[in-house]
RNA sequence: GCCCUCAUCGUCUAGUGGCCUAGGACGCCGCCCUUUCAAGGCGGUAGCACGGGUUCGAAUCCCGUUGGGGGUACCA
């Protein structure tokens, strides 16, 4: 038999780095198994579903390395309504499930507003269907449902635990327990790999299956992921659009090495490792039991790892979205016209050890491209001291006689000048930086002023004295 | 409340009864290198939640306590 699995997200909303976990583990353990990869779109919540999430799911699955055409799907869940209406109707033919015309307010109030679940009300009432009667699946009253599950064994729930749950609205509508199940079933599914969050809906789930007359899958339920109060990722609490780790310059082979060590490890002392040896050593079975915090300085550091190990060529490559601007990245500070790739690239290998999303390449270069540097104040304070005119003044006089406009002699020359004020190099090219960059932070200055040229130099070395 | 589930440095983890005076990584601190800042090198800080067992021996097995997480919709 072969393994299918699937990805099954709704489209309400950004693409969640927990989603793309689930995805990059479902796609792993297909390749591991020569399986197939399944892609769903859950898109039956029509109030809160959005046509540009699915187009968001797809291109950040993408992005993530599970490109279009190499899975099968994607499946549109609202497409398959008939089959789960079917499948309702059959289980109440087969007396599995029964009408109700509970309110959810009159199961609470019988409950003593303790919200201890629905008490079976309408369990012998025989009623038809009609307005306003939902579909209850008639759940066992004895026994227990043991879910085969690949990362937490073989967790037990009591079927008298369990209520009579809905599966069809009063409209006939199956709901997501029902669907989902009657789709993984048509689909042919074998393993369901998803989160944590799901364990509770799995016995009801299995139960569905073995009421339809199929052998259910293998389960896979995955600890979630927190954030550092240690409560799940949550859209409007944190930070979890895939596609805005992307915008600010995260690498996806970071991203996905770091997302998948979030609860495993590979073999030895070793975190930064291939995809192949993640899509080779990666089992469910490994997964930690308990939740793991997205930590985003660690997924930095993970990203400056990544992008130092760049060549130098697909570093710059790299860089162009943030240099020009995209649809959902702002367009750089300097006008277009003023970008010169050549300029760029032989800048860019000085900051490929500084900058830790490629976001930040932007304040790095911007001095090249920009008509005069930014003004940063607090820079310009730091810098611009009682001796700054006499050293700009020194430093542009000894630029100014340099014949070959390289860093080491230009070095050699604001050496000299520093010998002569009695300064080290450290405290000597602070002015000279700020004069030309903005900044007192930023790429190796000799090198900078060689790649920006002799006149813009000494223009910004003019223009900075004339401020002082 | 009820159900399920989890528990190694601040964080992510290695560890599956002796190899553990618990290893790695991020973070943090210090030193070196150094034209700023990084990067790099070296070193350091810090942990088996608690209490009982089982065993010659427990981070590893069992029970309990405490604490955490998830679920509890005619959402998915």
């Amino acid at each position: 038999m072969t393994v299918r699995v699937r990805f099954a997200p709704s489209p309400t909303g950004m693409f969640h780095v927990g989603g793309a976990r689930s995805a990059l583990q479902n796609w792993i353990y297909a390749r591991q198994h020569d399986g197939v990869f399944v892609l769903r779109i859950e898109d039956t919540d029509a109030a809160r579903n959005r046509p540009e999430w699915i187009e968001g799911i797809l291109s950040a699955l993408d992005w993530i390395g599970i490109e279009r055409g190499t899975y099968e799907g994607p499946y549109h869940q609202s497409a398959y309504a008939a089959e789960h209406t079917a499948a309702a109707t059959r289980l109440y033919g087969e007396g599995r499930a029964y009408y109700c015309d509970c309110t959810r307010d009159d199961v609470v109030a019988r409950s003593g507003n303790k919200h201890t679940g629905y008490d079976g009300f309408c369990r012998d009432r025989a009623l038809g269907p009609g307005e306003g009667r939902a579909l209850r699946f008639r759940t066992p009253d004895d026994g227990a449902t043991v879910v085969v599950d690949l990362v937490r064994g073989e967790p037990t729930f009591e079927n008298r635990l369990l209520e009579d749950f809905v599966i069809a609205r009063s409209d006939g509508s199956a709901v997501f327990l029902l669907a989902n199940v009657v789709d993984d079933m048509t689909m042919g599914i074998t393993h369901v790999i998803r989160a944590e969050e799901h364990l509770p809906n799995t016995p009801k789930q299995q139960l569905l299956w073995e009421a339809l007359g199929v052998k259910p899958p293998i389960w896979a339920h995955v600890p979630v992921i927190v954030n550092e109060k240690r409560q799940k990722l949550s859209k409007r609490r944190d930070k979890v659009a895939l596609e805005a780790y992307r915008d600010e310059g995260f690498l996806p082979a970071a991203m996905r090495n770091y997302l998948m060590l979030l609860g495993w490890a590979p073999t030895g002392d070793r975190e930064i490792v291939p995809w192949s040896v993640v899509e080779a050593e990666y089992r469910l079975e490994d997964v930690n039991h308990s939740p793991a915090f997205f930590d985003v300085k660690k997924l930095r550091a993970f990203n400056g790892e990544y992008i130092r190990a760049l060549p130098a060529e697909e570093f710059a490559a790299a860089c162009t979205p943030w240099l020009t601007g995209t649809a959902t990245i702002p367009a750089p500070p300097w006008p277009a016209t003023a970008f010169d790739p050549a300029v760029f690239a032989a800048a860019a290998p000085l900051a490929q050890t500084r900058i830790t999303v490629l976001g930040e390449i932007v304040d790095y270069v911007d001095f090249l491209f920009l008509d005069e540097p930014v003004r940063d104040e607090a820079s310009w304070a730091k810098a611009m001291k009682e001796n700054a005119a006499a050293l700009l003044d020194a430093a542009h006089a000894a630029f100014a006689a340099e014949p070959v406009w390289t860093a080491e002699p230009l070095k050699a020359a604001l050496e000299r000048v520093g010998e002569q004020h009695g300064l080290k190099l450290g405290k000597t090219q602070a002015p000279v930086r700020v004069a030309v960059t903005g900044r007192t932070v930023g790429l190796p200055l000799f090198e900078s002023l060689e790649v920006l040229g002799r006149e813009r130099t000494l223009a910004r070395l003019t223009a900075a004295r004339a401020r002082l």
